[in-house]
Formats: C-alpha cells, sequence, structure tokens
DNA sequence: ATCGTATATCGTAAATCTACGATAAACAAG
DNA sequence: CTTGTTTATCGTAGATTTACGATATACGAT
C-alpha cells in the first residue's frame, strides 16, 4: 500500500478487507486447510507440508495468527496450533453476509 | 512477494488465494457494492463515492476485472461498469465450500 | 552445564501494491 | 476540425509482502 488511505473506509470493509488479505496467499490457505484436517499440529510439520522454509512458514503462521484465524500454544521447545475457531465463523459469516447482498441487490439486474 | 513461489501450490488454492486478494482493499469492496446498489455504473460515479483520485479508481477497477469480478463497456468515452455475476457466484461458492470443509473438519476438536 | 531440537525473529532483497499527477486516447458537441 | 469530457495508462514514490538464511531463544535430554 503506499500512504495507507484505508482509514476514508467503512470499520466494516476495513475488517473484511483485513481477512481477505489473511487469505489471499495459497500457503496460508494449505496452512488453514492442514490445521483442519490434523486437529492441532506443529509448526513443524506444517513445513514438510508446504514448499517453503520454516521461516517463511513461521512468518505466514504469525500473519495468521495476527488476523485471529488461528491460535498457538507452546509445548515445550515447540509450539502448537490450531483453528480459531470462533474467528473463523465470524470470517465466514461476514463473507457470506458480504455475498448475499451483493447478490441480491443484483437479482433483478440485466447486467 | 518475493520470487513468487505460487506455481507450488494447488490450482485450487491459488484461484482463491487470487480472488481473496481482488477482495482485500476496503476500496476494492466499497465499488463492488456501490456497483451492486446502483446496478450498473459509470466510473465517474465511482469517483465521486470514493476518496480516491480517478486514477487510484481506475486501477482498482482493472484489479476488479482481472479478477473477473466485474465487467465493463464502453459507453462512448465512458466506461460503465458492472458485476460479473457468474464469477461473482463462483466466488462466493468457493469461499464457502473453502469454509464449510475447515468448519467440517474441526468440528470435533477440542482445541 | 552442555548439546540438540524446534521455533521465532532479524536482516535483507526482490516483487508487488497503493497512491498520485500528468498525459494519452476516445468520443460528443459545437 | 477544435474543444471539452471521461477514462485508461504511464511514470514514479513509498509501503508492504514474500522469501530466504542466519541467528536468537526456549526447552528437553544427556
Amino acid at each position: 500500500m503506499a500512504i495507507a488511505r484505508t482509514s476514508a473506509f467503512s470499520e466494516k470493509d476495513r475488517l473484511l478487507a483485513n481477512w481477505s488479505k489473511a487469505l489471499a496467499h495459497p500457503a496460508r490457505l494449505a496452512i488453514l486447510k492442514s490445521l483442519a484436517a490434523r486437529g492441532e499440529c506443529l509448526c513443524g510439520t506444517l513445513v514438510v507440508d508446504l514448499p517453503l522454509a520454516q521461516s517463511t512458514v513461521s512468518q505466514h503462521l504469525k500473519a495468521l495468527k495476527e488476523a485471529g484465524l488461528i491460535q498457538g500454544e507452546v509445548d515445550g521447545p515447540r509450539s502448537r496450533y490450531c483453528i480459531h475457531r470462533k474467528n473463523f465463523e465470524k470470517l465466514m459469516k461476514s463473507f457470506d453476509t458480504f455475498g448475499a447482498q451483493i447478490l441480491e441487490d443484483i437479482k433483478d439486474q440485466s447486467c
């Protein structure tokens, strides 16, 4: 972004845009799917699943965590992650609401 | 991005990530909502709705068009845009499928 | 205490994104 | 044909993203 102009938009739009950004990389989608399929899992497990360096995976995990979509707990020298169910549900609901409104609005349009 | 590594991921994930990226800016969300609410509309109309310069709005429109979420037709010296209903429906379906799978996977998990 | 393992963070480079003004292009109107 | 209007594109600056290796940190094990 340049000279972040985002403050000029609605809170709702900014939130949804932020969540979209969290999903806007295939590695992060893959991480979410992996976490869901495996239950909770260690960073190291994700690293072997992904074609990325350990530090890069760690960075993507941080992004997902900051977006609130996953949570992590320390387990000895390891980190165990899992999906933040409540927030993930909120995310999906937001998308759904957004999409439903659009589709409702255009349902009688010719274009 | 650096040295785009995206080719290493599944086609599906890349597609959804790409769509997410299209939604990952409040201006583009605002444009989609505006287009839906107004039916089709001119670039100029969007410009007055948004706190952005004309060239910036045009850039966002281009991004949405390249993502397939809107379509535009030339109308004299103007451009008239509207939502690409079919692709938008696909987008929503993709999100829904993705989210539903995750939620299904984690439904019995304690985390 | 030392060593090994797992993960986060730092530093950095390249790519991309976002924004703007300036300009080009396309057309209607006169 | 010239003028004015509308939109796209170009050039550019600054911020952010993505990636990696190297290092720091945290802890278990010996």
